[in-house]
RNA sequence: CGGGGCGUGGCGCAGCCUGGUAGCGCACCUGCUUUGGGAGCAGGAAGUCGGAGGUUCAAAUCCUCUCGCCCCGACCA
């Protein structure tokens, strides 16, 4: 491809509009342009890289076995109402009217529709196992579109749903997923891990998110250098306290005035005592309950954990007006002794704590010196800890690390959420009605292309793995007024193009500095250089973008070369 | 939705406080020179100063409303 034939529109500074680094890189680099907040065009650089994701994408679903569907955008009302998500997905749905004033939203994600496909056309077992997929555009109005391709209120992204006859095959078919994720995020040269995910309001039972492990990402993950558990931060679960030996011996409880000390901190410095001796009483409001929550004074609650422990449908904190009903005290001043009624729930790491501080449930007043058991009885024990860097790893006791991540694929085990509100079942071989057991499989196909830039990048610009490299190399003829020059590139491109090598030729008639500056800011793995220097010496320059590597072949030899080196290089 | 910031030729910005009719760098077009890491000279084209209303003899500048964009947070697959 001739860069004068082509559209490639490059920035010599950063855009105001771009923070993060895929971002900048992308506009600067001419691969997209903004429309509206998270909405994006792709120029013809930006899509071809776009398409190379998705055919790596399509290569591996299919060698998996899936079938390639295309679903509508656009989808009726009726089929949202049916799961209750209609109302359940709430402002991020994109919803619309059509001339006769019918409701239909922009799909967000496609388990309405292809559950419906599935349960018109698949009555037997012999129809199954079924893995569907499609690469679509998704709608979702996110509150806060950001980060360029990263969040985006219209994006790209490969879903796949798989119809299995019962709990084997779904472990079976999200097995298939996750070895084929691994194989499609390994191509797109991404250092990514598979984490241990809360399954949220999409349901099921078992869910994994792939992570590509960036500064940039809006995800945090607790990782276990030592065995390799990894985790979302909403899932990350902590070791149980071991019991410590030669504990202090209970102490009487004492009543202290705290007049206006009501946060940890204040408490903690007005006592003169460690954050991690008070034990702070959170109440929360669980489908109209009230529950205490006890945790150490220096912990942080992970609202996802006590959610799914306590299987509440809504979870938020207690208005200052009701915790002041229920324990007595206002707000700052809440603890257990006494707490007569109220469901106590204590985070497991505060089981072994002896004379600690607590609220009285009185203004102005806080016990010190308080026991379990001796001065009141937690209902229950649970891990609602929030994971934090240095936390004991569930699996090995290791201290974990906190690191930041994009989450490109994701991973559920569905089971029969969905076939059972729509009435998709089968026939089994006793003649037994049953509902299909699902799975679904994402994958953001544009956010994989920002986060592929994120982690393969330096100073001058982008470096692209080979796979997913929109040209594979760029050509520069130095002086496009030398014909000799033009005449030796031409022969390359040729060359190269009847080895099926991607090549971007820059025949502008530019400076030599102009076209180096935009070749590292494009990235192709390899440039090629055609100048009057090595010209003269029958040679062409070859260079390693990643490296900086630079050599020198015979002009005859230089497509063989190219051709050879790409194989190498990733 | 709460907080913060920003809207001035394609891009990056100055001008605004203290009103007087728009400027700089890059990019773009023409010509000449130049050609191994973002060239030089000369000439040129291009802007409803986000929008509406108001104050004023006069508004990019002051006031009110409004729209859009970015960042932090809350929210959410």
């Amino acid at each position: 491809m001739r860069l004068t034939a082509y559209l490639i529109p490059t920035l010599r500074e950063d855009p105001a509009e771009a923070e993060v680094i895929s971002h900048r890189l992308m506009l600067r680099a001419g691969m997209i342009r903004r429309v509206a907040a998270g909405i994006y065009s792709y120029l013809p650089l930006g899509y071809r890289a776009l398409r190379k994701v998705e055919g790596i994408i399509r290569r591996e679903m299919d060698r998996a076995g899936a079938l390639e569907v295309f679903l509508p955008v656009l989808s009726p009302a009726e089929l949202w109402r049916e799961t209750r998500r209609w109302d359940a997905y709430g402002k991020e749905l994109m919803r619309m009217q059509d001339r006769h004033g019918r409701d239909f939203c922009l799909g967000p994600t496609h388990e309405e529709i292809v559950t419906d496909l599935v349960r018109r056309e698949v009555k037997s077992w012999r129809q199954l196992p079924l893995n569907l997929y499609q690469i679509q555009t998704k709608f979702r109005d996110e509150i806060r579109p950001r980060f360029g391709l990263m969040r985006g209120r219209e994006f790209g992204m490969k879903d796949a749903y798989s119809f299995d006859r019962d709990e084997e095959g779904v472990q079976k078919s999200y097995a298939t997923m996750f070895e084929t994720y691994t194989r499609i995020f390994e191509q797109c040269g991404l250092n990514f891990k598979a984490v241990e995910a809360d399954s949220g309001p999409i349901g099921g039972s078992f869910s994994h998110e792939f992570m590509v492990l960036a500064e940039t990402g809006e995800d945090l993950l607790l990782n276990c250098p030592g065995c390799g558990y990894a985790a979302n931060l909403e899932k990350a679960e902590i070791a149980l306290p071991e019991e410590q030996a030669g504990a202090e011996e209970h102490r009487p409880v004492e009543r202290k005035e705290t007049p206006g000390q009501r946060t940890v901190e204040e408490v903690s410095a007005f006592l003169e005592c460690g954050p991690s001796q008070l034990v702070k009483t959170l109440l929360y409001e669980a489908d109209d309950t009230v529950v205490a929550v006890l945790l150490r004074g220096d912990h942080q609650l992970n609202e996802t954990k006590l959610k799914n422990y306590l299987g509440a449908g809504a979870l938020g904190p207690a208005s200052p007006e009701k915790i002041e009903k229920v324990t007595g005290g206002p707000t700052g001043f809440s603890g257990p002794v006494g707490l007569d009624g109220v469901r106590i729930v204590a985070d497991e790491q505060v089981r072994h704590l002896v004379n600690f501080v607590t609220g009285a449930n009185a203004a102005d007043t806080h016990l010190v010196n308080v026991n379990f058991g001796r001065d009141f009885a937690a209902s229950e024990w649970a891990d609602v800890k929030a994971a934090d860097a240095g936390d004991p790893c569930p699996r090995c006791r290791a201290a974990m690390e906190k690191v930041r991540g994009i989450e490109v694929g994701h991973v559920f085990k569905l089971g029969t959420k969905y076939s059972d509100a729509m009435g998709a079942r089968y026939l089994d071989e006793n003649s037994e009605e049953k509902s299909i057991v699902m799975g679904c499989y994402g994958i953001g196909t544009g956010r994989t292309v920002a986060a592929a830039i994120e982690q393969n990048h330096d100073g001058d610009g982008i470096i692209w793995p080979v796979p997913i490299a929109p040209f594979e190399v760029v050509l520069l003829t130095l002086n496009v007024r030398e014909q000799v020059l033009m005449e030796a590139s031409e022969k390359l491109v040729g060359e190269l193009e009847d080895r099926g090598v991607d090549v971007l030729w820059d025949d502008r008639d530019e400076r030599p500095g102009v076209k180096f500056k935009d070749a590292d800011l494009i990235g192709c793995p390899v440039r090629v250089v055609i100048g009057g220097k090595s010209y003269k010496r029958g040679e062409g320059e070859i260079r390693i973008r990643r490296t900086g590597e630079q050599s020198a072949a015979p002009l005859g030899q230089l497509a063989a070369r190219v051709e050879d080196l790409l194989g190498q290089i990733q």
